[in-house]
DNA sequence: ACGCTTCGAGACACTAGGATTCAAAGCCAA
DNA sequence: TTGGCTTTGAATCCTAGTGTCTCGAAGCGT
């Protein structure tokens, strides 16, 4: 999870900004520290943090002020966090522009779980699916396009779906059970051959282009395999 | 994107239910209830609601596993508000892919301010007039023009929406439920073909211009997507 | 070798989606 | 307003994708 730039933690009680900065440390994150609110504007404007963590008890110039002051030019995220939490101190950060807030005494796990869905959405956006590339196949999700060899293959809607699938579990064998609540929805009753069919259709697609080694394997009793090398 | 979706409360206290619904009624929200977990995972991918405020305990299914089963397929935001709300429901909540978590009892104001936040950036990003590129594709909200390889597409009113909400959401499948609460503001009755032929149109459009490999693809019974790449 | 199970493959039927046609609704200028 | 043009959705036909059925071949244990 870690995207480049940091986070600002703008807490003036040193142990405790200590030890939320150890936490988030392990956990990928680069933290950095400030205990006043008129230097956090400062440091917020000029770092451009990934996401800023607030007290609202701060020396300098309290934290609904900072706030108030950086909104409009930062773009961060900005999660309140603090002991003095009343609803109305609540309602007023998040109209603000806060875009979540805790109430002290806030457990690290529960402030990391809040900072990751916050960031989810962010990263989720600007980061795009990374296509699968697994021996001389290249399955890429984003325009459903798969090739083999550099050719394009050309499958329909549900051979891409099976392939994208087993190429995203290459190596490892995959159950008829796997397939079918992942590609149908739906739980495998032991009977239905439905899949067998995709993979047969599948392979010989991917076998049409010569020269190729049987790529989708069948367990049998199990499942299939897409070779991983 | 369109704001006028409505807001899905699964929640079985009918009396709270029902309170909260007036609450934000008053505060311009579309609230519809729904108090079974399992009916809720239907209706959330059938109505694809703005947002979703979720009750952890359900008859049917359980607001968690609500959550794990359409946060694959739902893009929309998961607000968890329950009362059985210890710290580890809080972080597995959020990890597996809730936007907020709010233990209940919960005031109606904070509930608004906490959804006002998770909306806010929604309607920042999504209506920003910011020209969207995708590929050799230029969609431009602001003067209502899309360009492919820089030559100027002449596309009705309806086509241009189409390709903005489909290049808007470039490398995923948007099903043909999402085109048509964002499109005609109706529900897809599953009948209904008029977004095909919409979609017929447009690729007619771009696929004149010479040399396209296709842009648009179809995801049999799901929807369409624009190939990010 | 014998049966039993599992898998592959062909034939067929059903369905989702593409293409075409046509009519209704908007729009604009005269 | 009228008349012509464009846009849009409904109705229709048709192709291609997908699942069921069936049968035969290949594994597997006895």
């Amino acid at each position: 999870m870690n995207l480049d730039r940091p986070v600002l933690l703008v807490e003036d009680d040193e142990v405790l900004a200590e030890m939320v900065q150890n936490y988030l440390t392990t956990h990928g994150f680069e933290v950095r520290i400030e205990g006043r609110g008129d230097r956090a504007v400062e440091r917020i404007t000029a770092e451009n943090p990934l996401l800023v963590i607030l007290d609202l008890g701060l020396p300098g110039l309290d934290g609904f002020e900072v706030c108030r002051r950086v909104r409009e030019s930062y773009n961060g995220f900005i999660l309140v966090m603090t002991a003095q939490g009343d609803e109305v101190d609540e309602v007023a950060c998040l109209e603000i522009g806060a875009d979540d807030f805790l109430a002290k005494p806030v457990s690290p796990r529960v402030l990391l779980a809040h900072m990751r869905a916050l960031l989810r959405r962010y990263t989720q956006t600007t980061s795009s699916q990374s296509p699968i590339s697994v021996g001389d196949l290249d399955v890429n999700a984003g325009c459903r396009e798969a090739r083999f060899k550099g050719l394009v293959l050309n499958l329909t809607s549900s051979e891409f779906d099976l392939l994208e699938y087993l190429a995203s579990h290459a190596g490892e064998i995959v159950s008829r059970s796997q397939l079918y609540e992942e590609l149908r929805g739906v739980k495998y009753d032991g009977l239905d051959r439905s899949i067998d069919l995709r993979v047969s259709r599948l392979r010989a697609k991917i076998e049409d282009h010569p020269s190729c080694p049987k790529l989708i394997k069948s367990v049998r009793g199990v499942g299939y395999l897409l070779a991983s090398s």
